[in-house]
DNA sequence: GAAAAATGTTTTATATCATAACATTATTGC
DNA sequence: GCAATAATGTTATGATATAAAACATTTTTC
């Protein structure tokens, strides 16, 4: 029905993120909050409007999210003394912890999708088709 | 990044809703009402809370959406004799012209899609793979 | 016929997303 | 060096999407 790829995409977007989230509400972690742990873990000292700009998210909108992360005390923002404009993020001893955790529990969450799409051979398959679509913009 | 195929499927899906979005942006169509068009043309005389449902929209946000598409002509309600408190739902005569055009329209973008893709074959991979995600409730 | 359920509707709350304006600091052009 | 411009984070605001609760009307159930 409807757009096919389009209205597909869709349907299996929300109902793979309605699993993410079931299996972090018990961390009271959001997707938008996942993504932005997982690039300041993976990566520390990048600028909020660069892990916005990558993410897709206003600068004005993260404002918010990062607040959040601060006051849990898993993340912070710190003076960047070469701009001074700036904010340099990285996680606290506490957010490394929590990091480690959510991988853990990401972990489950992906398994069940591998299993859902037949096995990793698919799963890669399924990533490699994603990509073509995305593409323009980048990998 | 991040859930992998969550976080893919996310962004290729808003790549191509903005692709989408912008095909029909001369149409002042967005996604939703393409799609409730597209199911009255193919079953009309259904109930709104029938196709509500199909299309995971709250029978109470689906008030509204339906009221845009009366307004314009494009549909309307009647009143089900069989069970007094549904309506049943129909195109006008302009509505089938409208969703003549749209669907040359939708062409369009879709078969962009499917350029992007790489071909039809890949398209049906990537709808079979997309269909493993949403099984749980059926197609 | 009374109790319960279904349907459409209104209202309200929440979350997401985009835009504009602003203060502070860096950069650029002269 | 200084003025104009741009970048960064922030606040405020509006638009849109989504969900939930309450209600009137009608149908179904027992």
């Amino acid at each position: 029905m409807s757009t096919i790829v389009g209205y597909k995409l869709r349907r299996a977007q929300l109902h793979v993120f309605q699993d993410f989230i079931g299996t972090f509400s018990k961390m009271k972690l959001r997707p938008a909050e996942f993504s932005v742990l997982a690039i300041i873990a993976n990566t520390p000292g990048l600028k909020q409007s660069e892990i916005a700009e990558m993410l897709g998210i206003k600068r004005a909108n993260f404002v918010a999210l990062m607040d959040g992360l601060e006051k849990r005390g898993l993340a912070e923002r710190r003076k960047a003394d070469t701009d001074r404009r700036s904010h340099s993020l990285h996680l606290t001893a506490e957010g490394e912890r929590f990091v480690r955790k959510m991988a853990a529990v990401w972990a489950e969450h992906e398994n069940r999708m591998i299993e859902r799409l037949g096995g990793a051979r698919e799963r890669d398959r399924l990533i490699g088709l994603l990509d073509r679509l995305i593409e323009p913009a980048g990998q």
